[in-house]
DNA sequence: AATAAAGCCAACCGCGGTTCG
DNA sequence: TCGAACCGCGGTTGGCTTTAT
């Protein structure tokens, strides 16, 4: 039976803008029973308002202790600071700047401060440019892999040789050269090739985040991206 | 003057932590 | 101990206002 009512007050909730009257209800019931137990604003005042949405707007409007007006340029030094230190800790910093609300701090920190999202175009032609270095730094390091490699071969070779000629001077030479050259083979070195390394390498297209993430730090050129988005 | 783009902010949503019966 | 209710937080959205073209 609760659970019914209960139901039936979820269905009739009001969204959107609140209106004058619903402030003053709200007010009024804070001024009587205080902050604290939102869910009971509706079933002592009739307001139809769920108890998520009234302290919202009890937090973020109607706080008598709210400083209204632009952010200063003290208290932007202040977010600014707090926001290194701490990140996107919104309710942290607001507790440092009485009268402004994490809302407000969230707000002002994304239309201010933060990276703009580029058009769809920009990512587009960033991420190709983004993709092409990655690339190209996957083949500098496999063509310096396959230097070593075969330089590493090269000295096998050498030693193996010099065995040979060695037991070749005391004992009957014996048919095995083209078995040792045999070991040396291509196909060891055959995967290494940049083309076809390419395409293991390729990033997951569904990563989107950290591959944002690893292009702005890329783009910024400092690895100090927040990677918010 | 019209309209598209950008700025701004209030409000909503989803999630995780805490409290309580 | 467990589950439901409550609360707070950060991220996101929608719509109004301002600015640029």
């Amino acid at each position: 039976m609760e659970a019914i009512s209960s139901l039936m007050l979820q269905e009739g909730w009001r969204k959107g803008p609140w209106t004058a009257l619903e402030d003053r209800l709200l007010t009024e019931y804070v001024q009587q029973h205080g902050e604290g137990s939102w869910n009971s604003v509706a079933k002592l005042t009739g307001l139809r308002r769920s108890g998520k949405s009234c302290r919202l707007r009890w937090v973020n409007y109607l706080r008598p202790d709210l400083k209204r007006g632009k952010i200063t340029p003290d208290e932007e030094t202040v977010i600014l600071q707090l926001h290194a230190m701490l990140g996107n800790r919104w309710s942290a910093i607001a507790r440092c700047l009485p009268g402004r609300t994490d809302n407000e701090i969230k707000n002002y920190w994304r239309t201010h401060f933060k990276k703009a999202r580029p058009s769809r175009r920009a990512r587009a032609q960033l991420l190709h440019q983004y993709q092409l270095q990655q690339q190209e730094q996957r083949r500098q390091y496999l063509q310096s892999l396959h230097l070593l490699q075969q330089q590493q071969q090269l000295q096998l070779l050498q030693q193996q040789n010099q065995q040979l000629l060695m037991s070749q001077q005391q004992s009957p030479p014996e048919p095995d050269h083209q078995a040792v050259m045999a070991t040396v083979s291509n196909d060891s070195l055959q995967d290494c090739s940049p083309a076809s390394t390419a395409e293991h390498c390729t990033l997951p297209d569904d990563d989107d985040a950290l591959l944002w993430d690893s292009l702005w730090r890329l783009v910024d050129g400092d690895g100090s991206s927040g990677g918010e988005y």
